[in-house]
RNA sequence: GCGCGAGUGGCGGAAUUGGCAGACGCGCAGGCUUCAGGUGCCUGUGUCCUUCGAGGACGUGAGGGUUCAAGUCCCUCCUCGCGCACCA
C-alpha cells in the first residue's frame, strides 16, 4: 500500500505507449459522422486550434495552446457531446526555404520531415485528435483550391492585379503585407523594409471593411481586445472629401479631413512625395528638386520614420490651388509625411490645428491662420497646435458657429457648389497577396501576348509546382519560378500561343484563410469544401489560438468567410463563435528566445515530468489568457499530484468494494466538489477546476486513510470520478487510474460524473456575524433558518455580546442564512 | 499621442449578481516515516499587537465617494503590460 511513486519515465513511456494505442484502435476521439448523418443526434461541437507551422519540433507554446484545446474537447466530449477537433499543418511558407537553402535540401524534404516530428509530437501529449481531418497546406490537393478560390474572386473583381508602391525586404527578396512590417522592419527578419513600384495581386477586403466593423458588434465571445485591435486596423473615420481647384490642371485634387470647420485655415496643401500625383503635379522648374527629394522618400522613408523627432521635409512644387470656401490661392509642397496609401495622398494643411502641419509650416516658412478658438493660446505664437473643437472665428459667414455646426453646414454648402461632400475613410487597405517566393501557392494565370491576362482554367488546376529546374537564390527583384523556364513556359489557354505562368505565389495567410471548413473532409475533390460538413459542423464552436494573429489571420478568416458566404457557399458570415486567446510560455519575464539562452526545451520537460505534468502545469499555472511565467510554476508540483492520484486508484482499487451508496459524508463532499468542477469547466476556468480537483484528491486520501477507508461505494465513487475529471488534463494518468479501479478502458468513453442533487443539500451553513461591518461571530445555522429567529440568534451570540458592551443596536442587517451584520455605530 | 487591459501574501493565482479576502499550488519552517533522500505523510505560514483567549488592530497600487457592508460599484491619480502609432 505504502508503494512508493511510480513516475519514473519509463513507466511514462509505457503509459504513452499503451495508451495511445487503445485510443487509436477504439477510435475514440474519432467524431460521429464527419460528413454522413450518422444518426447520432448528440450535440455537435467543433473545436479548433489554429494549425501549427512546421518550423521543428514542438515547443512549449505548442503545449500551452493544445493543453487548453485539448481539456475543452475532452470535456465536451464527455458531458456527451459529438466533439470534432481537428489537426493540420500550415505548411507553405519561408521557414522552408531559407532551411533549404541553408541545409541545400528541397523545401518539401524539410517540411514534411518536420510534419512528421511533430505529428508524433502530438500523439505523445496525448492531444485527442480526429486523425481523419488531417490536411497540409502544401499538398496539392489542398492548395489548388487556393487557386479555386483565387478564381472565384478574380471572377467577381475582388482579386485584382494593381501597381502600388510595395514594402520590400531587401534580405528575404520579397514583398510584405502592411501587416508583416514591424516598426518598419521585416517582420520575418528584421530588416528595413524599402519602397518599390511593382504590380501585384490584391483582394478587396476594403469593401468589406464596414461590414467587417459591423459584426463586431454582435461577437459577444471574442475577447474586447481583439475586437478593439481590429476596429482599430479597420481605422473608420468620418469626414468630407473637398475639392480644390488646382490651377493649370482640368480635374481638381480631391482631399480627405475630419475637419472641414478648419477649410478657412487652409494656407497651403500637400501630397505625399511618393503619390503618383505629386510627380503629376510638380512644374518643369521644380522637377529637378522633386525628384531628388522623392528618391530620398523612396530610399529612406522607413528608416525616418523610425526618429520620433525628426526634421519636417519638403519640397513646393510650384503650382498653387484654390481653397473653395474663400477662393483664397494657396501653394502646394510635397512632403513624406503625408501618406501615400491613405485617403488621397493628398491634404490640405491647416497649420493652426494640426501639429503635423504646424511643424511644416514653420520649417518652410508658411503662414498659420487660427479659425477656431478653442480658448487655449494662439499656435502662431506658441507653435503648438489647438486641435479640439471650439468656436469658429475668421471663417466668413461661418464665424461665430461652434465645430460640429460649422462641420455640417460648411460640407452641406460645398455639397450644393459639387465641390465637396460627407466621407467615410478607413485605414484598412487592399490586401496584398503576390509574394515573390518558390514555397507557395501559385497563382492560376497565365500572361499571353495576345490575350494578356488569362485565368487557367478550373479543369487545369492544380497549377502544380515545379519540383525542378528552379533556382531558390533568385536574383534581385526576381521571384525563384522565374528561374523555371521549364515550368512558366506554357501555351496560352486561350489561344493556344506561348504564353508565361504568373511566377509569383500567394501569402500564406491564403492557405490558413479558410482551412478549417476543409477538415471535415480533407479529401473532397468536388469543391474547396464539401458542404456536408460545413453544414453539419460550422461555424467554428471555439477558436484558440495566440494573441499574435489578432489582426492579420482573423480578419483574413471573417473576410473569406464573407466572401463565400455571398458566393452561397456558407451559411453563415463569421467563422468563429467564440474566440479564446491563450497566452505565452516566458522565461523570468521575457519572451524565451535561442538569443537570451533562456529556451525550455518541451521534449526535455516531458523526459523529466511526462506529458501529464506539463499539461497540468500549463492549465493550473493562471487562467488560460495569462501568460505563464514557466520559472514561477512548478512542474514537480504537479507530478506530485498525479501520482497522489494515481495512488489512490491504486488503493481503491485493491479493496473489495462494499455495496450501497456508501459513507454519506465522503459522498456529499465527493458530489460538492464534482458540481463546482462542472461548472468551473464550462466556464472555462481549468486553473481553478484542476485546484478542486486536487481538494477531492485531498478528500479521497483522507477517506481512504480514514472513515470510511477503501472499501467503500462513496469513496470508489469518488475516485472513478476524479479519473474522469482529470482525463480532460491528464489523459494518461486518467486511463491508468481507471485501470486500476478495475474499470475498462477507455475512460474517455464513460462520460462526465453525474451528480446527484440530494447530496447537494447541506443540514447546516456557516452564517457570518459581523458588528459594524467586522467578523465577530460564526454561527452553524440551518439553511432554511428564518430572518426573525437568525437576527435573535446572532444578537445573543458570545461575539456581538463582547462588542456590544452596554451600547445600543441602531440596525440588524439580516441576510439569511449567510450573514448578519449588526450596527451599533 | 490614441485604444485595450491589469495592479491581491515571498511567488503563480482564488474570491467578479457588493456579503468570511488570500481557495488550490509553489516556496519556506517544524515534525513523523526512512539505512539514506531532490521520497511519502502530518502541521504551520498576510502584517503587526497581545495579558497567547474562541482576543485585537491593520490589510487587495494611492486618495476620495456611495453603502449596514467595497478587491468587487463611482470619481481623481499613479504604475505596469499589450496593441496601433505622422491615418489628416
Amino acid at each position: 500500500m505504502d508503494e512508493p511513486a511510480q513516475d519514473a519515465p519509463d513507466d511514462q513511456a509505457d503509459s504513452i505507449d499503451r495508451w495511445t494505442k487503445v485510443w487509436a484502435e477504439r477510435r475514440v476521439f474519432e467524431a460521429d459522422g464527419l460528413v454522413e448523418d450518422t444518426g447520432d443526434d448528440r450535440p455537435r461541437r467543433y473545436i479548433v486550434t489554429m494549425f501549427p507551422y512546421p518550423s521543428g519540433d514542438l515547443h512549449m507554446g505548442h503545449a500551452e495552446v493544445y493543453s487548453i484545446g485539448d481539456a475543452l474537447s475532452r470535456f465536451s466530449r464527455l458531458r456527451g457531446h459529438n466533439v470534432l477537433q481537428p489537426i493540420g499543418w500550415d505548411s507553405f511558407g519561408l521557414p522552408a526555404e531559407n532551411a533549404a537553402l541553408r541545409m541545400d535540401r528541397d523545401p518539401r524534404e524539410w517540411t514534411y520531415d518536420n510534419i512528421e516530428v511533430q505529428a508524433e509530437g502530438f500523439r505523445r501529449l496525448g492531444v485527442s485528435f480526429d486523425w481523419r481531418t488531417r490536411l497540409h497546406t502544401s499538398d496539392p490537393d489542398y492548395y489548388r483550391w487556393n487557386q479555386w478560390l483565387f478564381l472565384k474572386m478574380y471572377e467577381q473583381g475582388v482579386a485584382y492585379r494593381g501597381e502600388a508602391t510595395v514594402n520590400w525586404c531587401p534580405k528575404d527578396n520579397t514583398v510584405l503585407a502592411n501587416e508583416q512590417v514591424i516598426q518598419g522592419r521585416c517582420e520575418r527578419c528584421g530588416t528595413l523594409v524599402e519602397g518599390r513600384s511593382l504590380t501585384q495581386w490584391f483582394f478587396r477586403i476594403t469593401d468589406y471593411a464596414q461590414r467587417l466593423l459591423d459584426h463586431m458588434d454582435h461577437m459577444p465571445h471574442w475577447p474586447d481586445d481583439i475586437l478593439a485591435m481590429q476596429r482599430n486596423w479597420i481605422g473608420r473615420s468620418e469626414g468630407a472629401s473637398v475639392d480644390f481647384e488646382v490651377e493649370g490642371r482640368d480635374e481638381p485634387l480631391t482631399v480627405y479631413t475630419t475637419r472641414p470647420d478648419t477649410l478657412f485655415g487652409a494656407t497651403f496643401m500637400v501630397v505625399a512625395a511618393d503619390a503618383p500625383i505629386a510627380a503629376e503635379l510638380c512644374a518643369d522648374e521644380q522637377r529637378a528638386e522633386f525628384e531628388a527629394y522623392q528618391a530620398r522618400t523612396w530610399a529612406a522613408s522607413d528608416i525616418d520614420r523610425l526618429s520620433t523627432e525628426r526634421a519636417m521635409t519638403g519640397v513646393p512644387l510650384g503650382r498653387h490651388a484654390v481653397n473653395p470656401v474663400n477662393g483664397e490661392r494657396i501653394p502646394m509642397y510635397a512632403s513624406d509625411y503625408v501618406l501615400a496609401g491613405y485617403g488621397t495622398g493628398a491634404i490640405m494643411a491647416v497649420p493652426a490645428h494640426d501639429q503635423r502641419d504646424l511643424d511644416f509650416a514653420r520649417a518652410m516658412g508658411l503662414p498659420v491662420r487660427t479659425v477656431i478658438d478653442t480658448g487655449e493660446p494662439d499656435p502662431a505664437e506658441t507653435w503648438v497646435a489647438t486641435t479640439g473643437d471650439g468656436t469658429m472665428i475668421s471663417s466668413g459667414d461661418y464665424t461665430g458657429m461652434g465645430s460640429s455646426d460649422g462641420n455640417e453646414a460648411i460640407v452641406a454648402d460645398l455639397d450644393a457648389r459639387g465641390l465637396g461632400r460627407a466621407a467615410v475613410n478607413y485605414r484598412l487597405r487592399d490586401w496584398l497577396v503576390s509574394r515573390q517566393r518558390y514555397w507557395g501557392t501559385p497563382f492560376p494565370i497565365v500572361y499571353c501576348e495576345a490575350c494578356g491576362e488569362v485565368p487557367v482554367p478550373y479543369e487545369d488546376l492544380p497549377v502544380v509546382l515545379p519540383t525542378e529546374g528552379y533556382d531558390l537564390r533568385a536574383s534581385e527583384g526576381m521571384a525563384p519560378l522565374d528561374s523555371a523556364e521549364d515550368w512558366w513556359r506554357v501555351d496560352c489557354p486561350r489561344c493556344g500561343q506561348p504564353a508565361r505562368r504568373d511566377t509569383d505565389t500567394m501569402d500564406t495567410f491564403v492557405d490558413s484563410a479558410w482551412y478549417f471548413l476543409r477538415y471535415p473532409n480533407p479529401d473532397y475533390v468536388d469543391g474547396p469544401f464539401d458542404p456536408r460538413g460545413i453544414e453539419r459542423w460550422l461555424p467554428v464552436t471555439e477558436y484558440i489560438g495566440g494573441k499574435e494573429h489578432a489582426i492579420l489571420h482573423l480578419m483574413y478568416t471573417r473576410f473569406f468567410t464573407m466572401f463565400l458566404h455571398d458566393e452561397g457557399m456558407l451559411h453563415f458570415e463569421e467563422p468563429f463563435d467564440r474566440l479564446t486567446n491563450q497566452g505565452q510560455v516566458i522565461m523570468e519575464g521575457a519572451a524565451m528566445s535561442k538569443s537570451l539562452g533562456n529556451l525550455v526545451d518541451l521534449q526535455d520537460q516531458i523526459a523529466r515530468f511526462g506529458p501529464d505534468a506539463v499539461r497540468v502545469t500549463m492549465l493550473f499555472a493562471g487562467p488560460p489568457e495569462d501568460d505563464i511565467d514557466w520559472a514561477h510554476v512548478s512542474p514537480a508540483g504537479s507530478v506530485k499530484w498525479l501520482a497522489r492520484v494515481r495512488r489512490v486508484a491504486e488503493d481503491v482499487g485493491a479493496a473489495s468494494p462494499a455495496g450501497g451508496d456508501g459513507h454519506l459524508e465522503t459522498r456529499k463532499g465527493v458530489h460538492r466538489l464534482v458540481h463546482e468542477i462542472t461548472e468551473l469547466m464550462e466556464t472555462r476556468r481549468l486553473n481553478v477546476a484542476i485546484a478542486r480537483s486536487m481538494e477531492l484528491t485531498s478528500l479521497l486520501r483522507k477517506a481512504v486513510d480514514g472513515d470510511p477507508g477503501p472499501a467503500d461505494a462513496a469513496v470508489l465513487e469518488g475516485a472513478e470520478a476524479l479519473a474522469r475529471i482529470i482525463s480532460c488534463f491528464a489523459p494518461f494518468t486518467a486511463e491508468d487510474a481507471w485501470a486500476a479501479l478495475g474499470r475498462e478502458a477507455s475512460v474517455a468513453e464513460h462520460g462526465w460524473p453525474e451528480v446527484d442533487e440530494a447530496m447537494l443539500v447541506v443540514e447546516s451553513v456557516t452564517c457570518v456575524v459581523q458588528v459594524d461591518g467586522k467578523v465577530r461571530d460564526r454561527l452553524d445555522v440551518p439553511p432554511e433558518i428564518g430572518e426573525d429567529e437568525l437576527r435573535e440568534l446572532a444578537v445573543a451570540s458570545a461575539g456581538v455580546q463582547r462588542q456590544l458592551d452596554g451600547k445600543s443596536i441602531k440596525r440588524v442587517v439580516v441576510r439569511p442564512p449567510n450573514l448578519v451584520n449588526v450596527v451599533i455605530g
